[in-house]
DNA sequence: AGATATCAGATGTCTGATAGGTTATCAATC
DNA sequence: GATTGATAACCTATCAGACATCTGATATCT
């Protein structure tokens, strides 16, 4: 119709989206520190120039991220503090959480290799012993030291083998991100003494500690897209989880009770 | 007035809140599953009496909580997956994470000194060393077996020291939940190998690995209100973590920024 | 001074309407 | 028959305005 196509709305962002990153920036700019209150909502449409609703919509996205609280008949504060950083419980790939960090994260001696899962990875998969699976073993690298072994097992039920084969460059994280729906892991922590074979593969003494973190990785199905393995050294690398409370318990609460049904139902295998 | 007063409100919680509760049992008796559609918002509003701004706010929380998943012009699907059970990402004492896991965490060795900050209690906790400080340790048990090692320590000038000596029964955490503004704690991962108290402490052998988990607990103000180390015996508790995507990367993006300018900015001591 | 009443302002909730995106349906076309 | 394209129905996103309810400060009364 007019001869110039409309602007194209350069922003495809949800607009309450747009509207937190602006009240974020605002944030920053006027130097807010914990406990200073935000505009009203009022306010706030008016100087943004859209409806509450909008407004309600990003403030309620603030108070779920912990930055915000909002009581009723009084203003709107900001609580969070600038330390708390993210962790662990943001997921993400050993390599964003280096970048994060300040530091790039290498990656060297990669296999990966066609073979058939034996009890421990069927199991933690929830597949069938001797199904086929693609195993992926890598080191992960700080200034060129070792830091992590990792040792990836993928379904070729859930990720074609070749597909891996193709698109792995240093992230299963990031693979699943882009090429599944990849929504959640759930993270394991524990410790070991290091064997010969993980202490020649970090340059460490055997009996040395590791951190070992393990991973399920969930892309929408019930039964994990994934499976990881990741032997850290102590040190080497900051890991860290933002504890919080929670804005309140509803959700938390079913989660559990969901949780404690299906383990109490378990042992049928489908459905 | 009336001769009967108004029906009180039994339930004071905001009625958002109770929506959510009520779309969860919803979703537990019609057992839909991962990818099931709920029922369009207007249709929400009706059947549970309520405005389409409380829908959406329910909706938004859920959103927020990975439970569902919405999309401008479909409808509102479910993702979340009983697997996911919250882990360390929750900040709630060791005791509430046993409940959850099905078994009762016991408390021996309790001890409560008063005493000086160290160098590097002074460092994690932000204060002069040299400060008066109160600490806490004790065994954490399971089967009356010892599983972890606790220490933590508070500021005087955070918490009276009395009252720690008054109303301490076994957690930290639950403590500061009550006598303080709870609001999050970073907590570190990392791994050692046992030294000859802890392995006494715990019952091990000299050299075995134990996880270490430490904490920093703030309270609203900008330095910790305690600090705490666990040695956990690998094993003897689940110790996980949830790691989800984030809904979008807007608040992350900025948390980050944050903390990496007070990093760069970091070395002066108060304000 | 201390308790109480009042009021302005902020968040919580409701209603109704419009905009813009998705999906299913169905006819037209190859 | 399979594919394509228009279309209608439905859904979420957003806006506007109004009322309810709570909080905190101010004014008032004892």
């Amino acid at each position: 119709m007019s001869p110039t196509a409309k602007p194209l709305r350069t922003d495809t962002r949800p607009l309450y989206v747009q509207l937190v990153e602006a009240v974020l920036n605002m944030i920053d700019e006027e130097e807010l520190s914990p406990g200073a209150a935000l505009p009203s909502e009022p306010e706030l449409a008016r100087l943004f120039d859209v409806g509450r609703s909008t407004v309600r919509e990003a403030m309620t996205y603030l108070v779920h991220e912990g930055i915000v609280r909002r009581t009723q008949g009084s203003k709107t504060v900001l609580t969070a503090t600038p330390h708390a950083s993210l962790g662990l419980e943001v997921l993400e790939s050993f390599e964003s959480l280096a970048a994060r960090q300040g530091w790039t994260c290498g990656t060297e001696d990669i296999r990966i290799d066609q073979s058939h899962a034996d009890l421990e990875q069927a199991q933690k998969l929830d597949i069938a012993p001797g199904s086929p699976v693609t195993v992926l073993t890598r080191v992960k690298t700080k200034n060129d030291q070792p830091i992590a072994l990792m040792e990836s097992v993928v379904p070729a039920s859930q990720v074609n083998p070749s597909l891996i084969a193709d698109e792995f460059s240093s992230s299963i994280t990031d693979l699943l991100a882009e090429q599944a729906d990849l929504q959640f892991a759930v993270a394991s922590v524990s410790a070991t003494a290091a064997g010969d074979e993980l202490a020649a593969a970090l340059h460490i003494k055997p009996s040395d500690p590791l951190i070992v973190l393990e991973e399920s990785f969930y892309c929408g199905a019930e039964s994990p897209a994934a499976w990881n393995r990741n032997y850290v050294l102590p040190g080497a690398l900051t890991l860290e989880i933002l504890r919080r409370v929670p804005q309140n318990g509803v959700a938390a609460e079913w989660r559990n009770r969901r949780a404690v049904a299906l383990r109490q139902a378990s042992g049928n295998g489908s459905s």
